[in-house]
DNA sequence: TTGACATATTCCTATATCGGCATGTAATGT
DNA sequence: ACATTACATGCCGATATAGGAATATGTCAA
């Protein structure tokens, strides 16, 4: 079997850097393809194709306008993959309390030692 | 050219299903490759696979222990994504206090039409 | 050393991409 | 109707997978 498909769930979607890319530039509000292509100097086919994708995992919405379509990132459609991450908050702020003591003990030790210098 | 390659950045990494179950699972503490067989029932091989790629990223961990090796999920590698999904939040919150308003004045326009039925 | 156990690697095949190029389609202006 | 603008789609080639089966490596125990 092969890689698992972009079209089936936000985290392969997500996993594409230009595709990371358009999101974010179309997170302000909403934006032509040709404002894409400009912006972020892609080859216009390769935009509407990750458009294409984007909007079958339904991350961003599309309007007409004219001769235009209008893109707009969707960001509720990013919340599952935040939540994902969140599950590793607690396990993350443990380790930089951890290393945050290391420290704090590692400084009390050099002014300890430095105290008995200034004794002798 | 191809996509993009799993072993360079963690977000391709996290795109598979299975990886993501393996680091939820190693999340909480150190565990025997085979503990991640026997409670996610994949095949060995193919758990060793995973923790390759995992580990190039460094999502994971790893210690030797006798004949075992002992994985367990790097929280702080899954930072970069969590805050990648920050930049959205405020949207999405957005989106939220939106859809609140509307609730909220539909609400009231119920309680105004009610209020003038009972007057009548 | 031999054997058993735990994990890693290799070989193979099928497939889902991604980029580039050319072409198709839809809406507008004259 | 025709040309133009704005996107979308189709085809091609290259490649990075992921799974399955078999095999290799490494470690401990007797």
């Amino acid at each position: 079997m092969a890689r698992a498909a972009t079209t089936s769930d936000p985290f392969n979607a997500v996993a594409e850097p230009r595709r990371r890319a358009i999101l974010v530039f179309l997170a302000g509000g909403e934006q032509p393809v040709g404002a894409i292509v400009a912006s972020l100097g892609l080859e216009q086919p390769s935009v509407s194709k990750h458009l294409r994708v984007l909007h079958k995992v339904g991350l961003v919405r599309m309007r007409r306008h004219g001769r235009q379509k209008l893109y707009e990132t969707n960001a509720a459609a990013i919340r599952p993959l935040h939540e994902w991450t969140e599950i590793f908050r607690k396990y993350w702020e443990h380790q930089l309390h951890r290393v945050k003591e290391r420290a704090e003990a590692q400084a009390n030790r050099v002014r300890a030692v430095e105290t008995e210098r200034g004794k002798s």
